[in-house]
DNA sequence: AAAAAAC
């Protein structure tokens, strides 16, 4: 137990890979280091980039190294290059830099591709789909999206909408529950959704696959690994052209995962990043000792004033304790919505919708919204219960913890998140995390007020100018 | 024992 103590460290401290970083060009607001490691590029991760060349390159010039530094360098149309600029996308970062020469190049290779959260994936396969859609057949899909949740497919349809806008004739579907009407079946060159309903439509016929040319999956290390959904990312592969172009995106790549992503994406290029390069800088990663669990709602309670400084997102264990801690705040007096997959599709988008537009601040939820989701107003998360998987929840979920604090601190923007803890499994397993990651983790004490609410709003209130390659997604 | 995802 001392021993997670022992690592607490103060937001304030410079870290130390920080100290040989030159100094941030903006004068004002340059005392939060945070900042300074933001503006001087230092969110950038550094890429441990293992390029293989497919036979079908091999006589072709080395992609290796040919990173761009401008999105015009990639010889895009001009109709994308429009869509970018509207969105505030101004240079790639890290990710799409690296990766795009790699996956619009011809012939097209498969891409495995690791980056942290709210570093510009979506933009990276959303620019690659685009590139490869002949847009003279609008109605033809030609390139399929996979995604885990319906919100993160209906997320995506909205950045390939926002990328493509100036795009003549293109048109986007969701195949998600709901979406595609029974009497026509998918008319777009674009499709995104879930496995479940793609499975449906090509079953009944209303998803013509046979001239697709891309497949993305989103979340892939999680779309490949649960059974369920495993079994119907391979199904659907079965069904699609056997030369299509496959890029896999994730945050995280369990080397379990891994192994299975390379037979499913055979002779990818591959850019890894090593776990203890995926932590996001920006987010200031804190931890709530409760001396029990029932200490957890009066400290949640105590925190919604900090809570609604910007937005946040709380994530519980079960459907039923989302609801419940939502029914007792309420009757306390707090705002807040829930969502998770027990509510009807509508009702999910319109909640969804609600919260980006921040018509609700606080939202509770479940494992439903851990992955993707993009809203830049979050900045904070409360991980309620530290999330858990395996055997009996027995061993802490490492992949889940990073993509939920991944829901703050998106491009390069600050951000807080608090894990509580309060027992002995509870704690261990915040130890193991934090162990794995490498991380400095910020102790609050529930009986010293004053110090989490400065140690809070240190971080959430340091306000500060966006750094340039910040999109504008989705009107956050 | 969870969450998600199809009719």
């Amino acid at each position: 137990m001392a021993d997670l103590a022992s690592r607490i460290s103060n937001p304030s401290d410079t870290p130390a890979n920080e100290a040989a970083a030159p100094a941030a060009g903006s004068g004002t607001g340059a005392e939060q280091p945070v900042d300074d490691g933001i503006q001087s590029g230092l969110i950038e991760p550094t890429y441990e980039v293992e390029v293989k060349l497919s036979d079908l390159q091999a006589d072709t010039e080395s992609p290796l190294g040919s990173g761009v530094s401008s999105f015009e360098e990639l010889g895009l149309p001009k109709p994308i290059l429009d869509g970018l600029l509207a969105m505030n996308f101004k240079k790639p970062s890290k990710i799409q830099e690296r990766a795009l020469p790699l996956m619009i190049s011809d012939p097209p290779t498969n891409m495995i591709a690791q980056s942290q959260s709210g570093t510009g994936k979506t933009a990276a396969f959303v620019l690659t789909v685009l590139s490869r859609v002949d847009f003279s057949k609008p109605t033809q899909p030609q390139a399929l999206l996979l995604a885990p949740s319906r919100e993160l497919a209906r997320q995506i349809q909205g950045v390939i909408q926002q990328i493509g806008q100036f795009c003549e004739n293109l048109i986007v579907n969701a195949a998600i529950p709901g979406s595609i009407s029974r009497e026509t079946g998918v008319k777009a060159s674009v499709v995104v959704g879930t496995p479940g309903t793609v499975m449906d439509l090509v079953r009944r016929r209303q998803f013509d696959v046979s001239q697709l040319k891309v497949l993305v999956i989103d979340e892939a290390d999680n779309m490949l690994d649960q059974q369920g959904l495993g079994d119907q990312c391979i199904r659907v592969k079965g069904l699609l052209p056997k030369t299509i172009q496959i890029l896999l995106f994730s945050a995280t790549f369990p080397d379990k995962v891994m192994n299975y992503a390379r037979k499913f994406a055979p002779n990818s290029n591959e850019i890894k990043l090593r776990h203890q390069e995926l932590t996001v800088k920006g987010i200031s990663q804190m931890y709530m000792d409760c001396p029990t669990e029932a200490d957890k709602y009066d400290v949640l309670c105590k925190l919604y004033g900090l809570m609604t400084i910007g937005s946040s997102v709380i994530f519980v264990r079960t459907r039923g304790s989302a609801d419940e801690i939502q029914r007792r705040m309420e009757a306390d007096g707090h705002k807040v919505a829930v969502l998770h997959g027990a509510y009807e599709g509508a009702n999910r988008d319109a909640l969804l919708d609600d919260f980006r537009s921040g018509r609700s601040k606080v939202l509770i939820t479940t494992n439903l919204l851990a992955r993707g989701i993009d809203v830049s107003s979050v900045s904070m998360v409360i991980n309620y219960d530290i999330p858990m998987k395996g055997a009996g929840n027995r061993e802490p979920d490492m992949e889940t913890y990073l993509h939920r604090i991944g829901r703050t601190g998106r491009f390069g923007r600050v951000g807080v998140s608090i894990t509580f803890v309060f027992d002995r499994k509870s704690f261990e397993a915040m130890k193991a995390i934090a162990d794995h990651y490498e991380l400095d983790l910020v102790q609050l004490r529930p009986d010293d007020w004053d110090a989490t609410e400065e140690k809070v709003q240190q971080v959430i209130k340091s306000s500060r100018a966006q750094p340039d390659y910040a999109p504008n997604v989705l009107g956050n």
